[in-house]
DNA sequence: AATATTTCAGTAGCATGCTACATTTTTGGA
DNA sequence: TCCAAAAATGTAGCATGCTACTGAAATATT
């Protein structure tokens, strides 16, 4: 059956990942995306620029330009002009940010134990390799110049 | 470094099968998503109902009923209202639609083959067997009710 | 110093995905 | 038979992703 195809898989576990971070972050009035980007941010010791957040996501800069824009009307964050360096804008969090960390945190790492729960150790490398080694054979992930000429062999 | 997680290896290696799918398709006037749709509808005998392909691809309705309504605007496929019930429509490959059926299914192969190009037979076994349990690890797929209450454990 | 290039962000426009609600037709039960 | 439930599609509205174009600021080149 055709449906049984890499492709095909990939795209409902990712879907599968995609709605269980919804459904868990729902009562905090935040989406997947913004979610594991509000994850980021509240990582990072420097106030962040959205450059640093498309890198570190392989997102557009579009993309990331929408999102932010969300988490600020909603008041997780505000962005502010870089006085030293006027085109980077720098992403603050707020108090309404900050608070959501932890359970932040929580979520994700529950997420990422509940998909390889029955994995063991050894499994969970492979699983972990051959992910690592597709994306690789697909053209190193995104923000990578795809020849448009020849793009299959 | 946290962006090697699951979540995020799935959400890049997701974006690149896609990728690679544009960019192949580009020429035929299809994307991604339109050429996968394409593809099952050419192995069908009967002709389908939007419904089916809700269901191929686990896909909602909305997002089924846009991609048949931009087929249906560049030719490739007609929708016409089933006789013996009338709730249904049918969907009719125009010529357009046949002639790429050939160069869509070897596209489609060679993404697949690329994908695990370095794979053996072995690995390509076991890379299946853990993206299905990785799927059923988190709710067995789109459409399927995902618990409010305890969104994880 | 003046100009060209690079870098960062904004906007427009589109495709794809969702949920929620509405509509139509069919089916099934009182 | 008539009314309720189910099934299929349509529509509205939103979030997220993209490319392409624009503008502003910093950096590099001449």
């Amino acid at each position: 059956m055709m449906q049984s195809h890499y492709g095909h898989l990939i795209r409902i576990l990712h879907w599968c990942t995609d709605q269980s971070m919804t459904a868990a972050l729902e009562e905090m009035d935040l989406t997947a995306a913004q979610g594991h980007i509000m994850g980021y941010l509240s990582h990072q010791d420097q106030p962040p620029c959205p450059r640093d957040v498309e890198e570190a996501f392989h997102l557009s800069h579009p993309t990331v330009s929408g999102i932010l824009s969300r988490l600020e009307q909603k008041g997780f964050i505000t962005l502010q002009t870089d006085p030293n360096d006027r085109r980077c804008k720098r992403i603050y969090i707020q108090p309404k940010g900050s608070e959501c960390h932890q359970t932040m945190h929580q979520i994700i790492q529950s997420n990422e134990c509940r998909l390889v729960q029955d994995f063991t150790l050894e499994e969970k490398k492979l699983f972990t390799a051959f992910l690592q080694r597709a994306i690789a054979n697909m053209g190193g992930g995104p923000c990578q110049s795809i020849p448009k000429e020849e793009p299959n062999r």
